[in-house]
DNA sequence: TTATAGGATGGTAGCGATACCAAGAGAACG
DNA sequence: CGTTCTCTTGGTATCGCTACCATCCTATAA
């Protein structure tokens, strides 16, 4: 009772039964399949009724080990609970899907062990190629993506060597292009909330865009004002709460992380602190809710779509014969003023 | 320069090179790889040795041809892009990779037809098992699932005759709940808000659902209560408005997607309606945000995660080795009354 | 000691498709 | 009318691995 008795379920109908079937050879019927063009009218037509009458489904993994050619790519994002990279995921999925390929997802919970297990274990599946919610790696992925020579794509951020092509925005430019906005805006006391930066670049980047943006306006860097929080609402409204509390004159928060805001946010509706009246508050990342929000929430809005569309093209030209070539592509990022700050 | 000259970037190792450099037969490093305990101490540490100094990778393909199974699982949802599905993938996601198994996902856009030919898809790459979140399916559909005898879980609602295994809470009965709720706290007037209801039998189970509780209630059913909306914060503020000005004396609404429930909610925020004083907001599914919105808001807890964990153990379990039978779990649903009823 | 079982290895034959080359059938040409 | 060229079609040899069976070796029993 292996998973192979199951998988039969009577049928298994291949190649060659089509081809006796249609009285052809087994070549025609796989070229009437991938390449109609190139065979008879007649033959064609044979062809598609025996396919039809058997219900036959070509052997993918026959076809792909034995053309050395695999329409599958793999996927690696650090967590698939997050609305954020499922814009992201839906635009990857649609783009291949319309050029014949499929996806394979796995996530790594923002470990670099895990990636480089996942990216093993992808290859292993020979993946045409690889998208990596990631610019960080640990040296077996470099070794590994070096050595098949896989296309792979980097996002997140913007990495300042690729391992082959990036598409993305600087996490470090537009975390500086917000703080700067708020200062311009008026605010003196900007609080800063990031992600936990253990193992992960892009909030590291932010954190080092907001000192910069700082830096310019000649406000000092007190590092009393950054707070690290684990993502969530509550996480949101609790480092706001402490910042207020610890800096009397905070008149602004900048969280790095869209749900942090809007944690911060009812935690203020709750306790009747007016935003920005009271607190400005700024986001990152331009979520559905964030333009909805009451008062709605001033963001960065990062391309998410744009990044997955243009992550999965990349991919599917170079799969389909375009020569391979460093290509770093900065999609940009935008800032959206709202009514919070 | 087709595909292939891509892939093979000067490597390709393959177990045969292994075998001759650990001195074995290619049999014995097919073994220290997959059953370690089937071969002597003496055969491992030579075969591992060799992988190592060349960074073999076996190749799955070769593998899944061979012995006609396969490690991967095929997912179809409507939509990649709602929190909702993803904690039910992250948790189904979770359990197949601890049990060695990949999860090649596919969205069908709720669209019938699609789903077929994504089935068919998945079936051609020969993947050993499906999830699909939806239970109402084409002929196709069926035709296929039950040639090839793939394991399948269906999800997303309570089929009354599963095609395999089914996994999921009855949104009948999860409205019909809600309502009745609504009801025993004392409201008359209790509008019901729908996400499309084509091709989608979830939705129309909950409107059924509906009107079953209102009549129970001994309330009248009046359809003007009910508005099918597409899904969006806005269209869920949209509706609540239409409803309130259709319906002067309406007291309560239900919305049947918590994105539109929360729209609904900033709506009232924006024109200064009580919730639940002016009007009472009840939801479907317990999106983190419902927890912390201002007010918090009543809600479905409908465990997704535990509907994708057992649904990946059920076919993990039937992957291994467990006879097949017919399987319909029924997670159930829980109410949590929050604030805004 | 010889018989016998059982575990560890190796050899061979596919898995179901495609690549590549050869062969046959017409069409176009001098 | 034969020759060359192009377009279709078919045969054969893999692709890289695993199933299955044969073989061998060592340990235990008789």
């Amino acid at each position: 009772m292996s998973r192979k008795a199951k998988r039969n379920g009577g049928d298994d109908i291949k190649m060659s039964d089509i081809a006796r079937h249609a009285g052809v050879s087994p070549m025609t019927v796989s070229r009437a399949l991938r390449a109609p063009s190139t065979v008879s009218e007649k033959m064609r037509r044979k062809v598609d009724a025996a396919v039809r009458e058997f219900g036959y489904l070509p052997n993918r993994i026959a076809g792909s080990l034995s053309s050395k050619r695999s329409n599958v790519v793999g996927l690696i994002v650090p967590s698939i609970q997050n609305s954020l990279y499922a814009n992201m995921i839906q635009a990857i999925s649609d783009v291949l899907r319309a050029n014949g390929f499929h996806l394979m997802i796995a996530n790594s919970g923002h470990r670099l062990d895990d990636e480089e297990a996942l990216v093993s274990a992808l290859l292993a599946q020979r993946v045409c190629g690889l998208v990596l919610h990631n610019t960080t790696h640990t040296k077996g992925v470099r070794d590994l993506v070096a050595k098949t020579g896989v296309p792979v794509i980097e996002t997140g951020n913007l990495p300042a060597e690729p391992l082959d092509m990036a598409v993305s925005y600087s996490n470090f430019e537009a975390a500086r292009a917000m703080t700067a906005h708020l200062g311009r805006l008026g605010y003196r006391k900007i609080g800063f909330v990031t992600l936990p930066l253990r193992d992960n670049d892009r909030s590291e980047e932010r954190r080092r865009g907001y000192f910069a943006a700082l830096k310019e306006l000649g406000l000092p860097a007190d590092p009393s004002l950054v707070l690290e929080a684990p993502g969530g609402f509550s996480e949101g409204g609790d480092a706001l709460v402490r910042l207020v509390q610890t800096h009397p004159g905070l008149d602004a928060a900048f969280f790095a992380g869209d749900v942090l805001a809007v944690g911060a946010l009812f935690e203020c509706q709750r306790r009747g602190w007016a935003v920005p009246g009271r607190v400005a508050i700024a986001s990152f990342d331009d979520l559905d809710l964030l333009r909805h929000a009451v008062p709605t929430v001033t963001t960065l809005r990062i391309p998410r779509h744009e990044i997955g569309r243009r992550s999965a093209e990349l991919l599917v030209n170079r799969l389909l014969g375009a020569s391979p070539e460093r290509i770093r592509i900065d999609v940009g990022f935008e800032i959206v003023q709202r009514e919070s700050t």
